[in-house]
DNA sequence: TGTACATCAGTGAACGCGCGTTCACTGATGTAC
DNA sequence: TGTACATCAGTGAACGCGCGTTCACTGATGTAC
């Protein structure tokens, strides 16, 4: 990742090592502690090397935040997989909800840094659908709330009528407990109480959406 | 407010007036646009005599959070006023529970700047109630919440079960919609879209508590 | 197969910038006698 | 009432800091003939 010591002129993989070495950055200080020249440094290359790769900070700033977004969304798929299948299409669905919250709320608690990177970064909804912020599977965030939601849908639970923009509504949710918790008035709260309010603030949704 | 020519030694009110500078700064860039040295430029101060007044620039963040807070809160109560009285303390209660979400969501939409100073800034619940952050009737906007969910108690809108904690469930799903809306993937969104969204989720939210 | 050459990923040095904070100080104010 | 004096809100100059970005450049690579 920071290779300091290179033998070859050319570097190779500096977009890579740059992006790699932004995200370590963004883990402890979120978005503000990636700075172009650091991230050089750590790659082993001078400053004005990134300008190959990157137009300007806020390019590489896009790049870790796309990264971070395909972390936040391999914590959520692997909280849907904690619930074992039950066989009620309806439980399994409500179950899949509530990993894809306690995921998310998951990532805000223990990557603060890349959390904030990844949602707290200008960027409109329209890119929220690119590749390059899926995870392993391929999925955005977004979208893996999405397909739980049409699941909620087919099984019953969830009134078509109200499946159009409910993304926004439980996303919304999750998203300002976990600022709250990490950047604002509920910064003092143990895990215990942070845990007790997420899943309360999931059974409301439930029961709301 | 600024006040770039003094006659007298003394300025007489120069930690107000740096508040006062500290939340216009605010209002456009949020807290890192709260910055020492223009603070004093604007007072017609030089660079260290805010130092008289507060430790650090940390001290005159928390204290613009504070003035912040407390515009917040008339906002939420001007929100809460636009509802005429139905004689149904049901109603009414649930009004006012959407005028506290309208009026915080209203805020965020037209000064995400104060916002972000108000509510993203290291502090905790235990301050929170400190009266430096209320509005003109002297409560702060978590008290205001908590005012509202009681008097949805009282009406039996809200099981009593429910009330405990109440305020972080509503008060996590707006704030959540209000940063996905300034900071967050949401930028690009109309004020309609943003509109109708706000009114989901405060349905949302009134059905789950 | 060998060579000339275009490409472009890197270098080195410098730019302008403004920040937060500390130091030793000055001079207006209000109070005690 | 007048005066000496303590207080402390300001000053002026400097500190160390590191940033993002631009300039003119060098030299390894891969390709066309």
């Amino acid at each position: 990742m920071s290779e300091a010591h290179r033998t070859t002129y050319r570097h190779g993989e500096l977009r890579e090592t740059l992006v790699a070495v932004g995200v370590e950055m963004a883990r402890n200080g979120g978005t503000d502690a990636v700075v172009l020249r650091e991230a050089t440094r750590r790659a082993g290359v001078s400053p004005n090397a990134a300008y190959r790769h990157f137009a300007d900070r806020q390019e590489l700033l896009l790049a870790v935040s796309a990264v971070a977004q395909g972390i936040a969304a391999d914590r959520m798929v692997a909280a849907i997989a904690e619930f074992e299948p039950t066989g009620d299409a309806a439980t399994d669905a409500r179950n899949s909800l509530r990993g894809v919250g306690t995921g998310y709320l998951a990532f805000a608690r223990d990557e603060p840094g890349l959390f904030r990177a990844a949602f707290s970064v200008p960027d409109d909804l329209a890119n929220a659908h690119s590749s390059a912020k899926a995870g392993a599977d391929g999925r955005t965030p977004f979208q893996i709330l999405g397909d739980v939601l049409d699941q909620l849908c087919e099984a019953g639970v969830l009134p078509a009528d109200r499946r159009v923009g409910a993304e926004l509504l439980a996303w919304s949710s999750v998203h300002g407990l976990g600022m709250l918790l990490i950047d604002g008035p509920l910064r003092g709260f143990t895990p215990e109480m942070a845990e007790v309010t997420a899943q309360r603030l999931l059974d409301m949704v439930q029961r709301g959406l």
